[in-house]
DNA sequence: ACTATATAGTCAAGCTACTTGACCACTTGG
DNA sequence: CCAAGTGGTCAAGTAGCTTGACTATATAGT
């Protein structure tokens, strides 16, 4: 495989990420919750099943947990998440989402599966379903960078 | 198609995007390109066939028109572009990559060809290259966002 | 049990990429 | 040929990040 095929794939790749990160953040907006950066959204994922430390969220999202902390307190401060003390370690803080914070990743959702929706239109929904396949296997594990 | 499955596909694409970026990066880093960040090569992107102009820079790019003059100013600085003068048009400037941008350029994608590389020896190379063009198929045209 | 080192979190200050607002130079259309 | 529009830059302010310093709790070594 050439090089420029190579550059063609990765252009459109982040073409399309851009893209949908554009569109749930519209989507998110729409839906009545102002204030949020897509940051907050990847924040919002590592937060969604159990709650999380201030340091893993810093992991997480590949900034430092000075970074990580100033923006729990937006979100406290916004009524996303909560602190709560983490049973186990009292150094620990258990941040978790309130319930606007569920209604707010669910909102996330929605946009999502609407931006998809319309890919399942242009391809048909059995590739649309192998992509997703595929790009699991490819994807990493490390930290989402939220970056580019 | 549900919302959770096209939110595991939404977080594998974003995640591939991330690490990709991140690794493109890296490997312009360990070839000798420093003190330049990911929203630069979408900028030598723009300006890779024939050059273009701040303005064309910021729309692509999704930032106003004095920030994209400030990472002109800055590449300039470095070494990696020139702006000459336009010709058709006295107020504007064409913005050319130099022979050292051009370098640089190759070396984003080799380090891309290189990541694809691994997806082609985990996936084989006939899903990866469908991969590309449904990609290419469901990319949005506007205004890379180099932000999340 | 006691000390030493590591870890979770925050406070404070500084940096940097971005924004908005103002402005000049040139172009275009009536 | 004048009025409005466009390309670009200068200047000042902002927001999200960093590094550095510190407290409180946990863990390991002797």
């Amino acid at each position: 495989m050439q090089n420029s095929e190579a550059m063609a794939l990765s252009s459109a790749l982040l073409a399309v990420a851009g893209g949908l990160t554009q569109r749930i953040h519209e989507g998110v907006i729409a839906r009545g919750f102002e204030g949020l950066r897509p940051a907050h959204g990847f924040a919002f994922a590592r937060l969604a099943p159990d709650g999380a430390t201030v340091t893993d969220l810093a992991a997480h999202l590949g900034v430092t947990k000075q970074a990580a902390s100033q923006l729990v307190d937006e979100l406290v401060r916004k009524g996303y998440v909560e602190r709560r003390p983490h049973p186990g370690d009292a150094r620990a803080r258990l941040i978790v989402l309130t319930g606007r914070g569920r209604d707010c990743t669910r909102a996330a959702e929605e946009a999502a599966a609407e931006a998809v929706r319309e890919w399942v239109e242009m391809l048909g929904e059995p590739e649309v379903r192998s992509l997703g396949e595929r790009l699991l296997r490819i994807a990493p594990h490390g930290p989402i960078r939220p970056a580019w």
